[in-house]
This record gives C-alpha cells, sequence and structure tokens, in this order.
DNA sequence: GATGAGAATATGCATGCACATAAAAACGTG
DNA sequence: CACGTTTTTATGTGCATGCATATTCTCATC
C-alpha cells in the first residue's frame, strides 16, 4: 500500500476522521499515539497533534495526557445555534423589518426571574417591551429586564430608530449567558398580538447575560406562531 | 506600567479577550498585528498566533490574511447545545430511566418530511415508536424513520434493552445533520400519553442526520410538558 | 485617470526541538 | 497485600524559523 504522504494538518484531520467514521478504530478504543501517526504520515509530530485537537474540540475525540487519545464512546452530540439576529431573520424572508416599543418602565424583577437573573435587591431595573413585526405582523415579542446599574446609559436610549437589543449588543460587551428554550401557550395577551387562539402553542426563548458575574439584562423572546429554530451540524 | 510578561497563550487570550471587553480596540477596529503583539507580551509570535486563533473560533475577532486582525462588530450570536441523551438526563433528575418500543413497521415517508429526510422513492424505511419514562412517567416520545438500504442491521434489532437511538449512535456514524426545535400542541395522540389537555404546549426537536449525503435517520422528539433545553455560553 | 503587474506585508502553516504536566505504571516498604 | 513514592510516558505548551498564501498597496504603462 502506497502511503500518501499526507503533510497538511487538515488532510490529517480528514483521513483520522474517515477512520473514526469507518470503524478502523472503534469508539472508546485508544488511537496510536502522536508520534506513531507522525511517523507513518511522514510529518511532525506537532502536525498531528494540530490534526487531533481538531477533532478533540469537534468531540470526535477526547484525550487524556498519558492515557492517549481515545474515539469517543458517543459522537458529538452538540449543535450550534446561531442565535437569530431578529432583522436579519426578517429581511431573509424577504419581508420588511420594524420594531415598535410597547412599554418602558423602571420596575422590580418578578419572583420567578430570581434564579435565572440574579440582581441584587435593590438593584435599578429598565423594563421594556418591543414587538419586532415582519411586514407589519407581529414577528416576536419581547420582554427585557436590563440592569441599570451595570449599563446606566442604556435608561437615556430613546429606542426609536435602534432597539433595546440592538444597543446592548454594541454597547454592553458580556462575558457569559444563558438561554433556555421552550414551549409555551400564547395566552391572553399575545394571543391578541398574534391574533390567535389563546392556547395556540409558541417558540419561546429566554436569554440571561452578564459581563464578569454582573447581571445585564434578562429577556423572553416570544416568536410568531409556527417558528422554528433551525441548525445543520 | 509594568508589563508583566505573558507567555502562556490561555494568559494571552485572556488579555486580549479584556482588552475587547473593555472597548480598549473598539469593535470593527484592527488591532495590532501578531508580531507587535508577540514583542508587546514577550513571546514568540505562534504563541500569540494560538490565542488569537482560539478568539477567532469563539467568533470575538475575525482574521484575513494581509488585512489583519479586527474586533468582531457584533459579539458571538452563537450557543452550542449539548443534544441531551435521554437516559442520562432523565437519571440527573434523579429519576429511574425506563424505555418501551410501541411500534416497529415498515412504511413509507409522510410526504411533509420529504424535505427533511431526502430518501429516494423506493427507499426501504423503518418506523420505529418509542417512549422514553422517568419514574414511570412519560418524559418523552420518539417517532422514527430509519433508512433501511443505509442501515440493513437496524431492521434486526429487538430494541428491548437498547433504544432505537442508542443503537444508531453506536453503530451508523454519521457526518451532517439538521435540528430544528419548535412548539407544538400536545394533539390528540401525546396529550393521552403526558395525560394532559390537547392544548398543553410541548417542546419538539426534529432531528435528520446523514453519512455522505446517505440518510439515515429522521427522528421527531416531542418532550413532556415544562420541558426546557437549556445551555451556559 | 484607469488598469494590471508586481512588490510588500500580515496571517497561516509546517517543522524541530525542549521542557512542562498529568496520569498510569512500576516499585518499594511496612 | 495495602499503601505511598518514584519512574515512565503521552500529551500539552512554548519558541525560533522558514515558507505559503491571500490581500493590499504601489507604481509603471497605456
Amino acid at each position: 500500500m502506497t502511503v500518501r504522504e499526507l503533510n497538511s494538518w487538515t488532510e490529517i484531520r480528514e483521513e483520522l476522521h474517515r477512520r473514526i467514521n469507518d470503524r478502523i478504530w472503534q469508539p472508546g478504543e485508544t488511537i496510536p499515539g502522536e508520534a506513531d501517526l507522525a511517523e507513518e504520515f511522514g510529518c511532525a509530530r506537532t502536525t498531528v497533534s494540530r490534526a487531533l485537537r481538531a477533532l478533540a474540540e469537534a468531540g470526535l475525540v477526547t484525550r487524556r495526557r498519558k492515557a492517549g487519545t481515545r474515539v469517543a464512546v458517543n459522537p458529538p452530540h452538540k449543535a450550534t445555534f446561531t442565535i437569530p439576529i431578529i432583522r436579519e431573520e426578517v429581511e431573509a424572508r424577504g419581508a420588511a423589518y420594524s420594531h415598535s416599543l410597547l412599554k418602558r418602565v423602571e420596575a422590580g424583577l418578578p419572583p420567578q426571574l430570581h434564579a435565572a437573573f440574579p440582581v441584587g435587591e435593590g438593584a435599578r431595573l429598565l423594563f421594556t417591551e418591543t414587538v419586532y413585526f415582519a411586514d407589519d405582523r407581529p414577528f416576536m415579542f419581547e420582554e427585557r429586564y436590563t440592569n441599570l446599574d451595570a449599563v446606566p446609559e442604556f435608561g437615556t436610549i430613546a429606542f426609536d430608530l435602534i432597539t433595546p437589543n440592538e444597543w446592548l449588543v454594541q454597547n454592553a460587551p458580556y462575558t457569559s449567558g444563558d438561554l433556555t428554550c421552550y414551549a409555551a401557550n400564547a395566552g391572553e395577551r399575545l394571543s391578541r398580538f398574534f391574533e390567535v387562539a389563546q392556547e395556540t402553542p409558541l417558540f419561546v426563548m429566554e436569554r440571561a447575560t452578564a459581563n464578569q458575574k454582573v447581571p445585564i439584562t434578562h429577556v423572553r423572546m416570544s416568536y410568531q406562531p409556527g417558528y422554528r429554530l433551525r441548525t445543520r451540524f
């Protein structure tokens, strides 16, 4: 067998990927060490390492010092969703995008959000309610609590041209967050917005962000009936 | 100012991350070149490169040859969900896991799935219906079409000890897939399973997998009322 | 002034080497 | 045999260097 020399790390990654996929190396099995593979492929150990690291990041193999590299027992059960940017999403559907601020008031945090959005007792919060339209039909309904102690300037913005979300994205960096998806009935309020029955199921996303443990904002986004969040992997 | 020498790529990554976060480098702005940063930090260019690559993978910066590295205009609107493994999820809640195969029949593909699961006209498909229990209460309801032309052996399995999902995970590698989440009402059938009203909103995930363009399986998973899919980032 | 060839340059990739680190394996001691 | 300690070893990381490649920039030419 002619061993074509594989010297680019992507080629090596592909070859290793193939071997895993074709069950040449069984799940759970330890694969040859970096040095062995480097010798086989006729390249430097660093290059093999690069390929293995990529596979490890993709979740196809697990690596441990001394123990070696082994094929992951179950393929990567991960999926990366691109959190949709409403404006882009609406325009991608060929619809005209617009938004409207319905409410803007300093308010306390509802008790049920304390766990997801741990602001202190005396925190100043701005509550905003925004509807996003696609061709004048409601597309998404957003209820947001924003920590004015963390982003004071947020309280001074008009939100007629820019949305609360866009302002925060551009002005309030965050280091960590939390995203939850679930299904809920439209209920009394949203059923009127979307002009559907109260029992209509809606796809809801809740997102909390924080900058170095300082809570920034918590938002609940209720999407129009029939909305689907989709990703390829 | 004492410039502490940062010589581990993680430290450099953190420092760069901080500068981006603190708006020392504005979004859209080009940051100093690798060589300059290497000199500043007193390390090799490779090490800076490693840190920058990590940031680029995280979506915080975008890099182009010659053009240089610049701070991403909008922070990474990505979230990685770990696709739950039912057994683990149930056991993590301290409940007893079990499952039951309800149905197993060769069947044609419903027309509405043709787009999501492009098997040819004469493909042999096995339809399976499985309920997963947490402490004897239904936790998830699974309807699955599996391409027997791609995984013939699948047709010979009993699925009393192992679930269709687990068997496929262990025996049918895939290279690409598609995941969709949405909300749906329980409807007539599922309302009886979950012992709730037909109008109860359920969280539903649909997943299609393929191995090198060969469709493997399509599955619809309807979760128990109140289920939430959650991720940190 | 427009245009295209070529130079300049920043990032990307590969290599060889040295050392750090974690974890398994071997060993020694009670 | 049970235990803690040392050795071994595979991966992890850092560095210096050279070349590859994609763009941008410059400049000569028309």
